[in-house]
This record gives C-alpha cells, structure tokens and sequence, in this order.
DNA sequence: AGTGATTACTTGATGTGTCAAGTAATCGGT
DNA sequence: ACCGATTACTTGACACATCAAGTAATCACT
C-alpha cells in the first residue's frame, strides 16, 4: 500500500527486468527501455507545453474571433494558396489534419459561410475548397490578435538563439513523426 | 480573386496599418505585432509537433493498453502519491487539468475499477482519489511500451545537446504558459 | 452563532475528434 | 471494354473536452 513505483521510476527504473526492444548498444544516443533523468525532465516539460498550448490558442481565437486554431489554420492555409483554393487532400496535409478531421471542420467552416466546396474539375473524386470573402475578412480579423497571443505566450518568452533551437528541433522531431514527409512546413 | 494574403503574410505583414500593442522598442528580441520569417518557421513546425505528438501517444497507449495518454498520466500521477493517494485538486495541477476533465477521466476511471474515490478525511469538501491494485497493474505493463514510444519518437530523434536544449526551452515556455507555476514539472 | 464568500468538486449539455463503414470516381491491367 | 484495386471523400456513431451551472463544505467576519 506505500510508494512503489513512480511515474519517474517507471519511466527509468533501473530493474528491467523485462529486457524489451534488444537495444542496439551502438547507437549515438543511450538507447534502452528507460530513460536517463534528464531525459526525463524534458520529456516532461514537453508534455507540459503540449498539454498547455492549445488550450491558450483557442481560447484567446474563440473569445475575439469565434474560430479553434485548426480552423484559423484551415482559413490560413486556403488564403496562401492561388485561388484561395485547395483540395481536401492537400489541406488535409498542410493542416497535419486527418481526412475525416477536415471534411467535418471544413463543413462547419462552409455552413457559417467562410468557406465553400466544389467538385474538382480534374479529378471527379476530388473536392475543391475555397475560402470566401467573409472568410477572407475573418481571417484578417483575426490575425493581429493570433499573433500577438503567440509572440506574448511563445515567441517572446525565448531568446534567439533559442528560437533556431527549437525549429532545428521541432525539425528533427517532425522527421520522426511524419516520415512520409507530408508536411506543410517543409523540414528542409 | 488572386493570392493577396497567407497565413506567412499574414503572420508578417510589413504592411502595419494596425500599430497594435504599442511595442516597446526597447525589450530584448525584437518585439512587434508581426513575426520574423525565422519565427514564422520555428512557430509552423512547433504547431506540426504539438499537433502529431498526442495522436502518436495515444494511438500506442490505446491499443496496447486500452488507455489515452492523459489517463496513464493520471494513474502514474497516483502512482507516484503517498498511499497512491491524491486529492483531485492536486491531481488536476499535476496533470495540467481542469478540474472538470479530471472528474469526468477519475469517473471513467473508477468506472474501470483503476482508481477509486472517497471523501478526504481532513477536509469534507475535498475528493481522493486511489489508484488500485488493478489500476497499477494496467500501469506497470502499459509502461515500458509507452517508453518505447517515447523514445523512438522524440528522444532518439534528438542529440543530447538538442534534448538539453528542449528542456530549457519548455522550462521558457512554462514560464509563461502557466505564471502561477501550478504544474507539476517544477521550472527550477 | 450566523451570514457571505470561497473552495472543491460534480453534473449535464454541447461541440469537436476519431474510428469504421460507405460511396463514388479513377487507375491498371487484361 | 471490363473488373478489381486504389484514391478521395463523406457520413454516423461514439468518446472525450469544455463550458456553465449546481451542490456542499469550510472559512472569515461580526
């Protein structure tokens, strides 16, 4: 009934007693079931943030504009494009959004009028996205607001050097995550 | 109809017909209502991680464990506790939660027979919530693959300098994202 | 001891995300 | 020209998060 085991201790308990993955020893970080205490620290940390974030996005994008930051993304993404235009498929890919995400968020977004949907003419199974001009104007609302809730909570909180930091990081990770490399931001 | 503004622009735009904010010029990284195009890059790929990483966590946790990441936070949480015990308040601020989500994950919990709540003795107004022998069981074998998850997807992804980086930039963003300094993860 | 304010939590309604399944058009052979 | 496989998307059911409101105990005063 007293303290066994931790979120910590679980996390890098020296008794591996189930010896899992059969780590290679060569690789360049120390690979193996648990992870060393400073690993740790900033995995959690990361949760944290993770955890965090959203919530100060869409809470400050919801109370001034009446959109989620997906749908602020969605619109943002359709305003950089000729047109104003894309396909499902291609801004369910800039977005990071799964297929079914965004054909639910982009109906929504068409029934309050900010964005409309078409059959592609090339390609009978596709549909087309358009931003309208009540999105436009939305969207240009909106913006000032968004990105000075990011330079307040985010941007301005690291220094420089820190920010290169983080975007070679966030770099690295989205390499991981996304192997495809079907990302909008292009992990150059 | 053309392209006139995008997200980058958007986030950018030299054209400041709305001096918001009243920036001081004074403040260390340059402060104004728009991004640099370095900030923009590093913003982009940080909104990409946060977006992957949760689907990542939960879509192993799920189906090897039949529990979301925030679920295995909480039962790790517990784990950690003196008699595996918690008040909910104090569960909430070590998970980063509202209050409410926390009632209606413990409930579910609870419901599963992983945790179980009952009135604190010391003060009448107040919840624990005990993490049980089952519930530490579904913790201790969920734990190893979810380090696993860990990590192949974010640590491994990163030097040791890049992981000590990451851990000083959260440290920054908690800073900010959370003033009272409620969380668990201490910003030492 | 009584009253208002605060704290600690729960509950119900609503909205959004995910999964599984369905539809429809196109491609790739033969 | 046909037919199975793939692509592109939609839909409906369900799970989870958030918000607003409610309950109940405690605290701070007088």
């Amino acid at each position: 009934m007293c303290q066994v085991i931790g979120y910590a201790r679980l996390m890098r308990s020296p008794s591996s007693s189930e010896a899992r993955g059969s780590s290679l020893p060569s690789e360049g970080p120390p690979t193996g079931p648990w992870l060393e205490p400073e690993q740790l620290v900033a995995w959690k940390r990361l949760v944290a943030v993770i955890e965090l974030i959203p919530g100060v996005l869409d809470a400050q994008l919801r109370r001034d504009s009446g959109l989620t930051h997906f749908e602020y993304f969605v619109l943002a993404m359709l305003s950089e494009a000729p047109e104003w235009t894309l396909r499902m498929t291609g801004l369910a890919q800039q977005t990071n959004a799964s297929l079914t995400r965004l054909s639910h968020v982009v109906r929504r977004l068409e029934d309050r009028g900010l964005v409309t949907r078409f059959p592609c003419p090339e390609d009978g199974r596709a549909t087309n996205a358009r931003l309208t001009d009540d999105g436009h104007q939305v969207l240009v609302a909106a913006a000032p607001g968004h990105v000075s809730t990011v330079r307040e909570h985010v941007i301005d909180a690291l220094t420089p050097e820190q920010v290169s930091e983080l975007s070679e990081i966030a770099a690295a990770l989205l390499r991981r995550l996304d192997p495809a490399g079907r990302l909008a931001v292009a992990v150059e």
